[in-house]
DNA sequence: CGCTGCCTTGATCTTCTTCAAAACGTGTGG
DNA sequence: CCACACGTTTTGAAGAAGATCAAGGCAGCG
């Protein structure tokens, strides 16, 4: 996976502070390069083991589209007969409660996949894909997908294993919101994303996505104004840097103590 | 208060009332005759599309105990190396918190898969899994499992649907404890046991598995004393009938309203 | 019969939500 | 370049939901 360069252009941290040192959203067409499609699919983790001719062949069964910062991609109950890949951009999945909340499962980086794996005629999405970024997403029809995993078999198994983490990750997800005060979710929030998407910068750990208190709000499972409160609360004691839409994580080790439940000592 | 707890020497029912009107925990011996493995294994759902011989083949690659009431099957920590399906009885599967509280992630019934699916060397179990009954297991070291994953690529695929559709349900249940009322998510928890461990009875659907108000709360992740209260209000609403270690669906339409967060009328 | 769990119920307390308002930053149009 | 408007973030005060602490009741069992 190509390691995007972290321009921090104009990263002279005190005086003026770039608002979202990300990828310039203007900068990338919501569109991907036959050439950068192909490397995507080589560059798959459950394709890893393919080689070029077979890729070239895989290639044509999938369709590009871009979308634009707060596009849906598909939403739930839309009825689900395909399966996408992140090309290049975040994409965040997300369900929606009764009283209109929103619930963020995942914040999805370049080479994962979402929508619906396997064909099941009738079914609907349980949930809705939004682009966080420009995206670029390549579309392949359930039908086809499932083919390739027939032709293919080590391609299921590591399918498999994907989907095996994932299950282990909402788990973990469970035992969480369960059992946590607001204070260790959003910890534990910032951990997972910081895993994910986080850039070494001079601020920290910085997490490659334009991340609201929202945003953070949805994935840890609480109110806007409860994740702004912690998450000042959190800058006070030098865990973090944070400003509009953007998060830094400036210790981990002491993060990681809180998220776990242990002492809070510096 | 309305009304006094049901008395269920003065129903209507059988005269003589068995408190945990399930399978009789003693008259199941703790092991599996080798016919039954064999039925058992032809019976697993991703075993569906082999053959007698294939069954056959594969069956001496499982091994198999039994286990009492309240026995860990293997503890979070342990190193992962096998892979375990119900044979008969049922099987908890809880992650412990730092609070001591335990989660409930499922309750397993025979024909279901749990413990660790890949070899992955150095990895512990993220779950314990403990007898929920008199339970037996068949066990599969997780090398033996990938090796017949391997061979017959339609048994992985089926894997695959089954391990989608439990990230599904965790999911699911993301959303729910991340913004539904305690009311909520008990009726959601009994309505997801009915479902899988429900038989009708004149009561209603009667969960066939020893529920305490402790599991139903590990489930719904609340305490034991508000699942108590809960499952108080619901049965004086008339939607459950509930004793000791026992509950049966009376009103499952009303149940779903409840889950679903619409309109309380009945 | 009394022991040991499981279940229930009450009173209090903590945490988070809700409602409200203001400060801030960002981009825009004059 | 400045002023304004909009969305994000922050902060406060009041309220509600559930947790916690504590006690008592009921059932099966030795």
């Amino acid at each position: 996976m190509s390691e995007r360069r972290i321009d921090l252009r104009g990263m002279p941290l005190p005086s003026k502070w770039r608002p979202i040192p990300h990828e310039p959203t203007g900068a990338e067409p919501p569109f991907c390069s036959t050439d950068l499609r192909l490397q995507i699919l080589h560059g798959l983790p459950f394709f890893a083991g393919l080689n070029q001719t077979e890729i070239a062949a895989i290639n044509p069964l999938f369709h590009e589209r871009g979308y634009t910062p707060g596009e849906t991609i598909y939403a739930a109950g839309d009825p689900a007969g395909r399966l996408y890949v992140v090309a290049t951009g975040k994409v965040k999945i997300l369900r929606h409660t009764l009283a209109g909340k929103d619930v963020l499962l995942d914040l999805l980086a370049p080479g994962e996949f979402f929508g619906a794996l396997s064909p099941l005629p009738g079914e609907e999405y349980p949930d809705t894909a939004v682009a966080q970024t420009v995206v670029c997403a390549l579309g392949i029809s359930s039908e086809d997908f499932r083919r390739v995993l027939d032709r293919f078999p080590p391609v299921a198994l590591k399918v498999l294993d994907i989907s095996q983490a994932r299950l282990g990750d909402a788990q973990e997800m469970v035992r969480r919101l369960s059992a946590s005060t607001a204070e260790q979710r959003v910890a534990y929030a910032l951990l997972k994303l910081g895993g994910k998407l986080g850039a070494q910068t001079r601020e920290g750990l910085l997490i490659q996505a334009p991340l609201s208190r929202s945003d953070l709000a949805e994935m840890a499972g609480l109110t806007t104004e409860t994740a702004s409160r912690v998450m000042s609360q959190l800058q006070r004691d030098g865990l973090i840097r944070s400003g509009r839409q953007w998060v830094a994580l400036a210790d981990l080790a002491r993060l990681r103590r809180l998220a776990e439940g242990e002492s809070p000592g510096g």
